[in-house]
DNA sequence: TGTCCGATTGGT
DNA sequence: CCAATCGGACAG
């Protein structure tokens, strides 16, 4: 469970840390909105495949970057794509990367987060448990607190496209703006 | 080599 | 609602 982690990036610039708040699971070869779908593997999801704990970082757009934590064994390509962070420390230096100081413009986003904590391809394929960007123990939450919802943005997908595998912490400010079509669904101990 | 397009964002 | 902006994926 990544809710409730913090992810802290130790640069030249200063420390930055965030609490993950949102989250989206792309479970692999038959996960038809995975960028691994069908076993693909190039220079690109190669780092999908790594051992859990490892990140995956892809450009989006020609100007963004999205940030994923590798979370299944070595070989299987699942990862975890981190949509929202709670600010938590080094605020004003992600008000500096992202040119603005409103707190809920920092983190509130796939793209908005990787910029705020100065997350880039230089990161492609890290580990998380060694190196400059870490996930370290933070808070927990129970099930009745982490809400569910389809993906965003994947309805390129079919078959797994309803999927309910984004996941975020119940009334959470920082949990990024989606429109409608993509809320809570029900909470998380419901669903198991 | 050429074409198409996106797990987003910010401005109209 | 729409443009920005460019590397990856894939067809030929």
């Amino acid at each position: 469970m990544l809710l409730g982690k913090l992810l802290v990036h130790e640069s030249p610039e200063g420390r930055t840390a965030g609490m993950i708040v949102e989250a989206e699971a792309y479970c692999g070869p038959f996960d038809d909105a995975a960028h691994s779908f069908g076993g693909r593997r190039t220079a690109r999801t190669e780092a999908m495949y790594a051992p859990p704990g490892h990140a995956y970082v892809f450009r989006l757009y020609g100007m963004h970057r999205c940030f994923n934590v590798v979370t299944a064994p070595e070989g299987q390509p699942q990862a975890v794509l981190i949509r929202a962070l709670e600010p938590v420390e080094g605020l004003e230096l992600m008000a500096e990367r992202r040119g603005t100081d409103e707190k809920r413009l920092l983190c509130s986003g796939p793209g908005r987060l990787c910029q705020a904590m100065g997350i880039g391809m230089e990161h492609y394929g890290q580990d998380l448990f060694s190196g400059c960007l870490r996930l370290e123990e933070y808070q927990s939450y129970p099930p009745e607190e982490i809400c569910v919802s389809p993906r965003v943005n994947v309805e390129y997908a079919t078959e797994y496209r309803d999927r309910l595998w984004r996941f975020f912490l119940k009334g959470n400010a920082f949990v990024s703006p989606v429109p409608r079509r993509y809320a809570a669904r029900c909470s998380l101990a419901e669903i198991k």
